[in-house]
DNA sequence: ACACTGACCACTG
DNA sequence: CCAGTGGCCAGTG
């Protein structure tokens, strides 16, 4: 991977890093804020890539049902999950409670 | 150089 | 309403 700013990837991670703490976004949403719709899988990429970058707050990404999709991806049993409550939210079956409340859409928000 | 895959999403039938 | 399918970009075998 090279340093290009213009990358893709960098761009999903300039976009995870002004995610507000107690607010999540969506890999979809975060896709469209850089005019590539269909392209969330490799936000989702993008996260799996930047997971070993502790700048990146993966954590408050999730797919848009807000659930913990990418919760296998992380150490431990359920790391996502601790951190996300530590951060202030609910989670009942690996789902965000009130996600529609705690969105953040770059789109919208941004 | 080719084919397949991936932490997804939206559109059909 | 549920299931199936295509599409986007980059990385890996």
């Amino acid at each position: 991977m090279s340093k290009l700013e213009n990358n893709f990837f960098e761009q999903v991670y300039a976009v995870v890093k002004k995610i507000p703490q107690g607010r999540v976004s969506s890999y979809g949403a975060i896709a469209q804020y850089l005019s590539a719709k269909n392209a969330a899988r490799m936000v989702g990429w993008a996260m799996n890539a930047s997971h070993q970058l502790l700048d990146v707050p993966a954590h408050r990404v999730v797919n848009r049902n807000g659930m913990l999709s990418g919760k296998h991806h992380f150490p431990g049993d359920n790391l996502m999950e601790e951190l996300l409550i530590s951060e202030g939210h609910q989670i009942v079956k690996d789902q965000i409670v009130n996600f529609k409340k705690v969105f953040w859409d770059p789109s919208t928000e941004l």
